[in-house]
DNA sequence: GGACCGGTACTTGTATACAAGTACTCGTCG
DNA sequence: CGACGAGTACTTGTATACAAGTACCGGTCC
C-alpha cells in the first residue's frame, strides 16, 4: 500500500509556468490587451505549447487572460464590473470571518501580525514589499479566525482588483495611510471588539476600492470599455 | 476591423467534456473515489486526450478531482473541511447580498422568485428539478442585489457542498422543510426587512449545512479521512 | 485613389507520439 | 508457503503534427 505522501519538492512545469504568467499578468509586466502567443510563449519559456496553453485555460478561468479561439490570446483589460465583484466578495469574506474570531487568539498568530504591521510602517518601505505584506496581513486575519482556506477562493477571485490595486499604490496617498488602517484593525481584533473591527476593515476595503476608481479616470485605456473589444493581432501593442 | 463578438453556437469539445465530467461528479454519477483514466474517459467520449486532459485540470483545481502524477486520477471523496469552507463562503457572500438590496426590487426578478417557489412547493416534485430550483432561487437572490457574478465562484467553490447535499437531499425531512425557509426568505426580503431576512437565510443554509453531518454519519466511506488517501488503481472500485 | 480578392502567415483546437514513473503480476528462490 | 524481484501494463507530463479558421498584405481591377 503506497502511502506516500508525495510533497514533489519539484513542480511540474506547468505549474511553473502558470505562476510566471500569473505573476507577470499582476505586476503588469504584461499589461492589458498583450497578445499572448502561445507558441512565442513556449519558445521564450522553453518548453513546448502544452503546459503554456494548459497555463492560459487556467488563467482565462480566472479572468486574467481572454482567449479567442483561432484568433488570439490576450491579458485581459480590467473589467470595472469584474473589480467590483472581486470588492464585494473579498469584503463578505473578510467581514464575515470577524465574525468568527475565537475568544483566545493564536498568540504566535498575532505576533506574526504584529511583526508585519511593523514591518509596513518601516519609512522606506519598498511598494512590491508593502503588497506582499498586505497580502500576508489579509490572509494572516483569516487564518486567525480558522478561515485560511477561504483565501485561495479570495484571491482566485480578485485577480483584476489586485491589478488595479498595484497600479493605485503607485500614486496613491502613499501606502502609510493603509499601513494605519491595518493597525486599527487588528488592535480591535485584539480588543475583541467584533464591531470596531468590521467597521474599520470595512472602512479599509472601501478606501482600496476609490483608489480603483481614481486610477479608472487616470489611465481609461487599461480598462475595458463597454464592447467586447476584440484586440487586433499585433497592431499597436497598445503599450510601450 | 472585426468587432465580431462571436457567441459561437457551438461550444469547444473541452467545454462540452468539462460540463459532461462535472455533471457526473456531481450528480455521484462518478461517485468519488472512481478512477478517471484520461485515456478510457477519451475512448468512451469519442474524443483526445486533450480535452479530456484540460477538463480534468479544471476539475482539480476546483478540487472534484485529484491528479496523481504517473499515478492515476480520481473523483475526490468530500472532504469535511472543504465542505465547510464552502458552507463559510456561500454563507458570507448570501448573506452580505442581503445588505445591498435596492430600495425598489425588480419586479420581474421578484415574480420570477415567487414563480419559482410556487414550483417548489408542488407536493410530487421530482428531487433533482427541486435541486434545480433551488440553485435558481438562490442565484435569483443574488441578481436581486446585483450581485449576480458573485453566483459564479460561489458555485465553484461549493462543488464538494453540492455533492453533499445532493445526498442529503435523498433522505432529507423531504425538501418541503426547506421550500418553507425559501418563502420565509423572500418574504422578508419583499418587506424590505434585511434583519430578518439575514436571520432566515442563516438559519436556511445551517440547516442545509446539518444535513451534511448527518449524512457524513451515515455514508463515511465518501467522505475523505485524515490521510492524503491515495486510491489504489482498479482495486475495488469503492462502489457498485 | 479606392474597393475587391486571393495568398500567406499566423492563431488556437485537437490528435497523436514519446518520456518518465508507478503499481500490479507472476515467476523464482529460499 | 512466503518473500522477493524483474517484467509489464498502465498512468500522467510533455512534445510534436495536423486541422480549421482568422487577419493581414499586396496586387489587380475599376
Amino acid at each position: 500500500m503506497g502511502l506516500v505522501v508525495r510533497a514533489d519538492g519539484k513542480k511540474s512545469n506547468r505549474r511553473a509556468v502558470y505562476e510566471t504568467l500569473r505573476r507577470k499578468v499582476l505586476t503588469m509586466e504584461l499589461p492589458p490587451g498583450s497578445a499572448l502567443s502561445e507558441n512565442e510563449l513556449a519558445a521564450a519559456l522553453g518548453v513546448s505549447r502544452t503546459p503554456v496553453r494548459e497555463s492560459l485555460i487556467l488563467l482565462s478561468e480566472e479572468g486574467l487572460v481572454q482567449v479567442f479561439p483561432q484568433v488570439g490570446s490576450f491579458v485581459s483589460r480590467v473589467d470595472p464590473q469584474k473589480v467590483a465583484d472581486a470588492q464585494f466578495l473579498r469584503e463578505a469574506v473578510e467581514l464575515a470571518s470577524l465574525e468568527d474570531l475565537p475568544a483566545e487568539l493564536d498568540p504566535d498568530l498575532v505576533a506574526e501580525l504584529e511583526d508585519n504591521l511593523a514591518r509596513q510602517r518601516r519609512p522606506d518601505i519598498d511598494r512590491e514589499e508593502f503588497f506582499a505584506l498586505d497580502e500576508a496581513f489579509h490572509h494572516g486575519l483569516l487564518r486567525l479566525s480558522g478561515h485560511a482556506d477561504a483565501w485561495t477562493t479570495v484571491v482566485a477571485a480578485k485577480g483584476h482588483l489586485d491589478r488595479a490595486r498595484r497600479l493605485g499604490l503607485y500614486d496613491a496617498p502613499s501606502p502609510v495611510e493603509f499601513a494605519g488602517q491595518h493597525v486599527e484593525i487588528l488592535r480591535a481584533v485584539r480588543e475583541g471588539d467584533t464591531a470596531l473591527a468590521r467597521q474599520a476593515m470595512r472602512a479599509h476595503l472601501r478606501a482600496v476600492f476609490e483608489d480603483v476608481e481614481r486610477i479608472r479616470a487616470r489611465s481609461p485605456e487599461l480598462f475595458s470599455s463597454n464592447s467586447a473589444s476584440l484586440p487586433t493581432r499585433r497592431n499597436v501593442v497598445v503599450w510601450e
